[in-house]
DNA sequence: TAACTATATAACCACATAGTTATTTTGTCA
DNA sequence: TGACAAAATAACTATGTGGTTATATAGTTA
């Protein structure tokens, strides 16, 4: 029989990795988070996140080539929006795995603001 | 009122890069997926990936460094598995996604390899 | 039309990183 | 001890990429 799922060829971990890629990366974060909150323009993701305009372009080119992302044009504005939620699935799995190593380090998390 | 998980501050986000960025190479997914059937030796991983043994060590402290894989030294040799069980987690995720994305450009997958 | 605003793109720079070759460390065995 | 094998590390190169500044494109409004 073909292996089906346990064997991973080239092209497909390549195509993971870029996924992965475009995920490694502080500002592409904090604007998918922004993004989670509803749709926003550029000029709003611009002020919200203080960068510059043309870096946010630039990232929200390479989200929206990537898929993760999606343009709707509006008069003068462009509007950006969450395409692929699963996204948020990804960062919980991941933020769960830090609070756990952070919790058997006995660096433990506070529950409350302290 | 003080925002507990709606506010991402930058040492969160950055903490959260680094983990996908881990996973963002496909040579470093190949290792993980090899040693998803299981413990292997640097020298196992190096044939199994044709790569380099340096690159592979390299890796390997990466992966290590990063908290995902574990290891253990038996005389000579020492033994790399995983420690983040999550990894795999995040990866059908995204292979979900992937599969999804696939389809719906009608370049759909068949079930059965041909 | 001209002035203005929002966004995209181009060109460039500094830095990170995957891979290579060469070398070192560490453990085993004769 | 010396010869050998496994793994780690160092040094280097080539390439990718995040950020910047400058410019171009496109839509709006007067």
């Amino acid at each position: 029989m073909t292996p089906v799922v346990t064997e991973l060829n080239d092209a497909a971990l390549e195509l993971i990795a870029r996924r992965f890629k475009l995920l490694s990366d502080p500002m592409r974060l904090k604007i998918l988070h922004l993004l989670h909150h509803g749709e926003k323009s550029v000029t709003e993701i611009v002020e919200a996140t203080g960068s510059t305009q043309p870096n946010i372009s630039k990232h929200l080119a390479a989200l929206r080539a990537g898929g993760m992302v999606r343009r709707r044009s509006e008069s003068n504005l462009a509007y950006f929006s969450i395409a692929a939620p699963f996204i948020f699935d990804l960062c919980d799995i991941v933020c769960a795995g830090i609070a756990a190593e952070l919790a058997s380090q006995h660096k433990h998390f506070s529950t409350s603001a302290d």
